[in-house]
This record gives C-alpha cells, sequence and structure tokens, in this order.
DNA sequence: ACTAGACTTTGACCCAGATCAAGCGGGACA
DNA sequence: TGTCCCGCTTGATCTGGGTCAAAGTCTAGT
C-alpha cells in the first residue's frame, strides 16, 4: 500500500459525512464539494504539510491519525494538535502553513483546492457555519489542554492524555460502558511527551507509575485497559467526571 | 466611577467598530446589531462571567482588559485567553460558561442578548465569518501560547510574554518605532504567572534578571521599556522577527 | 530462526523552578 | 505622619522532572 493511489468515495457513503466540514450540506452543496474535491494518501510517518510552505488545499482527515506540531530552531517541539477523522487541515484565507502536519498513522485526506473553496465557503453558510462550530471545539481543547501543560504534574499530564483518548474512543463506540474501557494509543511515547510537554522518558515511567498502581493495565506497549474511569478522572485532576458531561 | 453605569455609543463612532465581530457588518446590518445592543461596565476585579453560571449574553470588550482562566478545584488556575478591546466573549450555541471571566481593568462590554444574537448571526454571514476569521486568530493564539507552555524556559516565557505585549501595542500605535518599545504592563506578577504557568517568585526572578542583562528597563513595576526589539525576541527563543511576520 | 533497527524501560544523577519565609515600597486612609 | 495592606522582591532550601546512559522488547525483513 505504497502508492499514492486514491480511493474514491461517493460523498453520500463517505465515513465522515455527518461530522466533517460538509455535515450540515445539502444534496446540491454537497454536489458542488464533489466537483472540486480529491482524495489524496499519505503513509505513515509522511508530512502532509511543513510549516512556512504555501498551502495550496484545505481538507478533512478521512481515515488515520496526524499531528499537528511546532518546533523550535533548536529541536525542542510541542504538539499543538491531534487531527482525527473529520477534523479539518489548513486555514481558509492564509496562505502559509503555520505548522508542520504529519500523518501518524496512514492517513486518507479529502482534499479541496483552496481558491475555489473559499468561493464556495463565501456563497454557502451551512459550511462556513460548521467550520466555526468546529474552530470553536478546536479553540476549548486548546484552553483545556494549556491547564494541562501548565498547570499539571506528570502523572497528572498522562492520566489526563488517556482520559481524552479514552473519551474519544467512547464517542465513536457510544453503547459504552461507563467504567471499563479499552483502547490503543495511537502515540509512541515521544509523540505522547511531544503532547504533554515532557520527555518521553518521564512518560514512561509514569504510565509504569499508573500500571503499578493499577490505574491503567497494559498489553503490549500499546494497548490500554482502563478498569476504573473515574479513578483515571481522579489521577488527571479533572473533577470527577465533569469530563464527559463538559 | 463605581456605579454600573452605562455610557452609550452610536456604532458609527465606536473605538471597535472595524475590528469586532460587527467588523464587515454594512449600516443595515449594523442597524439590527445596535437594536439588540447595551453597554456594561465592570469594575476592575470584578467577574465577568463565572464557569458553569448560564450566560444570556456573548458581547465585545469595548475598552479595557479581561482575562480568562481555568482553576482545579485544589486552586492552582491557569488563564487560557487575555481579552483585549474587540475581542469576542462567550460562545453562539452554547449555555454555559467554559471559563472564569474576570475584569483586570475596568471593562466595558457591548452585550448582545444570546438568543436574538444567534438569530441574526445565522441570517447575517458578515458577522458569522468574522467571527469565524476571529476564532482561528484565537486558535492560532492558544496554539502558540502552548508552545509556550510545554516548552520554554522561565525565562524564554516571560520574554515571550513582553513581546506579545508589546507587539499588541505596536499594533496599535502602527507607527512603530521597530527597535525601541515602551508600555505599560497590564497585569500583575501573579496575572502573569498564571498566563505563563509558573509561580510568580519566578516571575519577579527572571523579571530582574531581564533588567539586569538589559533586556529590558523598568520604571517602577509596570513601566517597561524595550531598548531592542530584536534581543528580546532572541530571548524569547523565536527565530529573529518571525512573531512580527507570521 | 536471526539480525537490524526502532521503540521502550529503567537507573543514577542533576538542575530549573517550586516552596517556604522574610522583608521592601508605595499608595490609601485615619 | 504613621500604619496598614497589597503587590513585589529576594534569599534559602527542596524536589519533580530533565539528562545521560544502558538494557530490554517487539516487528519486519533475510
Amino acid at each position: 500500500m505504497t502508492a499514492p493511489t486514491i480511493s474514491s468515495f461517493n460523498c453520500g457513503d463517505c465515513p465522515i459525512r455527518h461530522r466533517a466540514v460538509c455535515a450540515r450540506c445539502d444534496s446540491d452543496e454537497l454536489e458542488e464539494l464533489d466537483a472540486i474535491k480529491y482524495y489524496r494518501t499519505y503513509e505513515a510517518g509522511r508530512p502532509i504539510i511543513w510549516s512556512g510552505d504555501s498551502m495550496n488545499f484545505v481538507g478533512s482527515v478521512v481515515s488515520g491519525i496526524a499531528t499537528l506540531t511546532q518546533t523550535m530552531e533548536d529541536g525542542r517541539t510541542q504538539m499543538v494538535g491531534l487531527l482525527l477523522p473529520s477534523d479539518f487541515v489548513g486555514r481558509p484565507g492564509r496562505d502559509g502553513a503555520a505548522y508542520n502536519v504529519v500523518a501518524t498513522t496512514e492517513v486518507v485526506m479529502c482534499c479541496f483546492r483552496k481558491k475555489p473553496f473559499e468561493e464556495l465557503m463565501a456563497r454557502t453558510p451551512h459550511i462556513a457555519h460548521r467550520l466555526l462550530e468546529m474552530t470553536l471545539d478546536e479553540l476549548d481543547a486548546a484552553r483545556e489542554w494549556m491547564l494541562v501543560l501548565g498547570r499539571k504534574t506528570a502523572r497528572e499530564k498522562i492520566a489526563s492524555l488517556l482520559s481524552i483518548i479514552a473519551r474519544r474512543d467512547a464517542s465513536l463506540t457510544p453503547a459504552g460502558a461507563k467504567d471499563r474501557m479499552v483502547f490503543d494509543l495511537p502515540l509512541t511515547r515521544e509523540a505522547m511527551a511531544d503532547y504533554l510537554g515532557l520527555t518521553l522518558e518521564t512518560v514512561s515511567r509514569q504510565m509504569s507509575a499508573l500500571k503499578k498502581d493499577g490505574v491503567i493495565e497494559l498489553e503490549g506497549k500499546r494497548h490500554v485497559t482502563v478498569p476504573d474511569m473515574g479513578r483515571l478522572l481522579e489521577e488527571a485532576g479533572d473533577d470527577s467526571d465533569g469530563g464527559f458531561l463538559g
């Protein structure tokens, strides 16, 4: 699966039809989007966009996981976004990319050339509106994340990240058992460290500590079981189960 | 100046007319906004909105400075937004406030009851569009801030904050001398600490260190002179003057 | 199976920044 | 004019997490 061969969806069958930037579109609008869209696949580890490059497209993640990162000249890097299916990449109205976007797993993107998309958006409130809603959600997530980065201990940071990933998985599997939770980490220890502003050694140590204390169970490095979600949320420093309601 | 007496602007004379959520509105749209707006003044130190409260209005900061903060049960607090004139408060489509909003100086808000504003926004692309643009800017700022919180040293954090404030002041005084810069800190040492994820003692020490090293000059506690902006940006760990271009 | 290489864990040590604890300075108010 | 209070500075000490170093483990490829 090395070649950038394109799978092609009819929008009606698209797995992110109801969550992406097109979620609110009616069939006419969808047809217009259909006319300017194209798919593109990126292998795991490949850059999708490099900071500073001029961007000629925007688009949605259809499948896979990508990260948004910022880097300082000396190499320190901070993840500033974790892109999941339906998340939007690129900023209408801006030319140069502000961040590095890298495929963590194989990623399929539904792309739109920037100019036509901007024009379409200008006359399609359904799109602009949905994009606003998604951006507000991202801003909320970023602010939650700022509390984690600025004020939480290493243990709380790890617990926070695990609960965020668990919560997201729960939203895909709606019939969630509230207590027990099982999922695979989509990130390496290093990526977790970049997410949380830690070193990978500290991430590893804290994972081991949480395991020793029975907060999580590990099978291999990536497969996580949380026997008691409430306990994990306490460890994260979030007031009890607020994270599920907020 | 204790009473919540209301000054009343004609929108045409409003100091934030061209930067706020109404920036793109034509005169008809402005009239509609005018019909549902009201002004409200908050004294320095007063809460504007408390996290969890249900919000019956949204609005713009007309003058003064307010902070957005998040707090953990044990009192650790992290600032997640610094609201300046023209910044928007509240989220259309959400009932409960997610953050504490507190007036740092005396603040005048131009408020809209939420329901009518949402209705107006739904049929006024100029408003929705401008709000999207502002939200994207805030998201960018939040991501910049995440790099500061996650990866910068205390000294770099202070230098970053100072350069952000200097940059903003420069944008109001467009004829900026590129090198030398003079401004007043709008924040206490404690607020700076909450902004940067530090303690107030560390903020104080790093301010002293930057002063000793000639990066800044201090007159009183709040009046800052930056003799060489390039130097400050170096100290912030930003690649030279990228901050002014980005 | 065997080896290569990437990812992870664990240990020993160190340091930036937190914590604890005095003092300082300047404005408001008696 | 004093004194109270709040914001700020500075010093002494402690510690969570970083740094450096060495093994362990999993997967893919030969």
